[in-house]
DNA sequence: AGAACATATTATGGATACAATATGCAATCG
DNA sequence: CGATTGCATATTGTATCCATAATATGTTCT
């Protein structure tokens, strides 16, 4: 819900706590920081060179994101999220997306259409290049973040970024397993045309499709993979003490 | 997204910073905390008997909820909401509630109905004491509170009484001013009753009327207490210590 | 007298230091 | 030999202290 940055005063300067947070967002969204890693403090705040406390509240703000756990006294981890938890995500997204494009829509420039052109040139252009399957999430987000921006509902518009922000790197992972990339960038495109069109009903049908899709293939794509490594870990021994 | 409490272990024993955070909230929720107050630190940690450290943090998860604003080294104050910040939390209400409610209907139990009825109940006692106003907006949450809460869908749930947290002590200020309060009993009665009969749809498509009618009638009502506001008077005197 | 600058006060921001809690290991007892 | 208890270490939680930014106040100059 962090909507401020400069809102009357010229000089944007951010505090130290909003800094950081951005940056462990980013380093957990980026996928940096892997899943079920616990967030240590002391290591963090020797990073970033600072002292713990605004690290500390840092945390709990991403915390109250959705981002983190925070268990008292044993600290704070990236979650693994369940097939359920990702369903959960991708039908909150395919419900609250159309309504904030529907919003957008009428308002959305020229200017936004051509910058939306060129994150999805951009991500043409990364297609190929598996190495940079991280830029994949982010430009993917990009490319909605910039047809919502119109809709002029920062609260609405800060829960959709909350929520992408928790899944993000499970896209990324749809997008790589599941070869997605293709169909998506192609709905993409077709999203971006409706737009164009102002066809208002029909960009945010597809938009509910696209995001519905991409939910249940990436629920696939994790119960597969899930119970291949529950299959797996049970064949080289039971261990009985743990 | 706090929905830690007591996972495994037997005694709750819950951090400081969150039980700051929970006291504040409540405290905000039913305005004793008056819009545009600044929260000092120093007079919550006294208040409360700790030092700053766990304020400061609560106040960082108040804000990450969207209940306050900090602003960067000038503290953190219980925002006025526009009356387009209004529409804009009770237009989300308006589509995330009836969704829930959709997928917690199926589980609902007698129990859950019994309470949902007690809660009513309840809410009719407290209609003629006007000085209980402030238990009104509690019990109006506890009783939709009560109809989601088998949706099973954590996240979504969190999302939903964030939203409604944010905008609680102005829908105490709706029932109050507009003698709306006969009106939402009877659709509160109607919407359980929708829920006993499984009506899915009815349920669902009342229970977004009954969200969109009180955001619409929340939203004059501010806007013409603003004007006569901004009418009576021309300099409002900066008001300070508390 | 009014406005601009300097100063004092107050509250927030951050770091170091100390206390509490959890985890892992080892020693001891059954 | 296994289990349990006690100790050591690592990490989180909180408090006190100092620095800094913002606001209020007072003074001086025009």
């Amino acid at each position: 819900m962090d909507l401020e940055s400069a809102p009357y005063s010229g000089i944007p300067r951010q505090s130290l706590p909003s800094a950081v947070a951005d940056k462990l967002r980013e380093q957990i969204i980026r996928g940096e920081i892997p899943e079920g890693a616990q967030l240590r403090q002391d290591a963090i705040a020797a990073q970033y060179q600072v002292s713990r406390i605004p690290v500390r509240e840092a945390l709990r703000q991403l915390d109250a994101e959705g981002l983190i756990a925070i268990v008292p006294n044993r600290g704070a981890i990236v979650p693994a999220l369940s097939p359920s938890d990702i369903g959960e995500l991708f039908s909150i997204r395919a419900l609250l997306e159309p309504e904030v494009l529907k919003l957008s829509i009428p308002h959305l420039t020229e200017e936004d259409f051509s910058q939306a052109d060129a994150v999805l040139r951009k991500y043409v252009s990364e297609l190929r290049r598996q190495e940079h399957v991280s830029a994949w999430g982010r430009l993917n987000w990009q490319f909605h973040s910039i047809l919502y921006s119109r809709a002029n509902q920062p609260r609405f518009t800060a829960i959709i970024r909350n929520v992408n922000n928790s899944g993000e790197r499970y896209t990324r992972l749809q997008l790589y397993l599941t070869h997605g990339v293709q169909r998506a960038n192609e709905e993409h495109h077709r999203i971006l045309e409706l737009c164009r069109q102002r066809d208002i009903a029909a960009a945010c049908e597809l938009l509910r499709e696209h995001i519905r899709h991409a939910g249940d293939s990436l629920k696939d794509v994790l119960q597969q993979k899930r119970t291949e490594a529950q299959v797996a870990s049970e064949s080289p021994g039971r261990r009985l003490k743990s």
